[in-house]
DNA sequence: CGGCTTATTGACATACGTCAACTATTGTGG
DNA sequence: CCACAATAGTTGACGTATGTCAATAAGCCG
């Protein structure tokens, strides 16, 4: 069940990069008719083709978008974490949602009512201009997926994931995975079988471990492998 | 070869969803140091890893934004017509473009400075405003096409594609492609043989026409086919 | 009318999905 | 703490959609 705003959601609220620029008279409004749930995973917070009422935040866990396809198949497209803004454009747009959302991993989310929140768009310019270079950002996050779904093999998708969780270092490294396998392998865009076959086309260049606990025990044959100019 | 801009390049400008909304001293301002090239089609405006010198406003022609591939392969992301605006998500966090851009009809283009670009998205409200809503509709078209690529075969996606030319008549239709077929299995993400022979699939319900243009019979038919729930 | 690119078609290879069996792994209640 | 079920991951066998390579045909333009 929904329930009002505690003075620690606000904090939370504050700190996150779209609502943290706002004059304190517009954080106050939107705050105001805001809703905090504490979510399960396998929640549903809304569905692909519902009307935008809410920009949800996520406060705590994570929170998966995902397309509905055919026969109860599905696909992740992208995964939110604390401190992100959840489907902002059908917000801004009002427009029906273009996906899914389901948690993936108990989550604390606040609603903003969509009204409000587009009415503070047009009224604070920070609030604007932080919501286009988040929009930025989050346009060459998808153009990435959509070249790598294009021009990559299944193989070096999981490559480039990997390599995306690695420090610098050239060491051997244990990476822990924020989703389990099949949730990767979906939003990858490929079936949970075939990721599990591509990671063993991995171990032959060091890729170990299992669950969600990988290892990389020389990141520059992977970095070989998923570098372009080959 | 790029070259100061001329009153009815202004008037173009003006006309842009983008810079309309510019108070009229922020728009002199970015028009001050902006260019205009006409470019033949195969020019190539700036390539992936440039840095973002520049923001480019369609002012007519046609431009496809491509990611290059291994061994010459490549891949097209989108395609932009007269009135909009490439590639602002680079120019905004000041980041290197993630992909080529490429004249795909002839072409004209103003060549908006990067900084002074900025500085305008900063004092002017309304152009932050703008461009988040802009952005936002891109959004949503990148998440379409991701649904596509990791959901529907080719021959669906072929489907989808010319659904989105068709009107919302049902009688024969004939329409025109505005990309060759090549690009076109591009966009799509697969190869011009695989469109060849998804469009041939189509033939048994009523899809025909050669070269630019296409007939759908029985749009209908097409809308079926595509439709998620079977 | 040749040349030129662009589109189609055929034969073939292969990457990936599907179905099913099997094996961890995790969680639950006695 | 162990059995058990439930879930998640792996592996194998197999089918198929899609890519590749090569040859042909069809538009297009000087």
């Amino acid at each position: 069940m929904p329930s009002t705003i505690r003075a620690n959601d606000i904090a939370d609220l504050k700190g996150t990069e779209l609502l943290s620029v706002l004059a304190d008279s517009a954080f106050a409004r939107i705050v105001e008719g805001c809703l905090v749930q504490r979510l399960p995973p396998g929640a549903v917070l809304f569905e692909e083709g519902d009307r935008a009422d809410f920009l949800y935040v996520v406060l705590a866990g994570r929170i998966a978008l995902v397309a509905d396809g055919p026969d109860h198949r599905e696909a992740v497209i992208e995964i939110f974490a604390a401190g992100e803004v959840l489907i902002a454009p059908a917000v801004i747009l009002d427009l029906p949602y273009l996906v899914s959302a389901r948690v993936t991993e108990e989550a604390q989310v606040a609603m903003l009512p969509a009204a409000s929140f587009r009415r503070a768009m047009a009224e604070d310019s920070a609030a604007s201009l932080a919501m286009a270079q988040i929009l930025a950002r989050h346009w060459r996050i998808l153009v990435t997926q959509i070249k790598e779904l294009k021009l990559r093999s299944t193989t070096e998708r999981i490559g480039v994931y990997l390599l995306g969780l690695l420090s610098a270092d050239d060491g051997p490294q244990t990476i822990r995975l924020s989703e389990d396998r099949g949730t990767m392998a979906s939003r990858l865009g490929m079936s949970p079988e075939s990721l599990s076959r591509a990671f063993a086309q991995l171990r032959r260049i060091g890729v170990g471990g299992r669950g969600r606990t990988v290892v990389v025990a020389e990141p520059e044959k992977l970095r070989k492998l998923c570098r372009r100019e080959d």
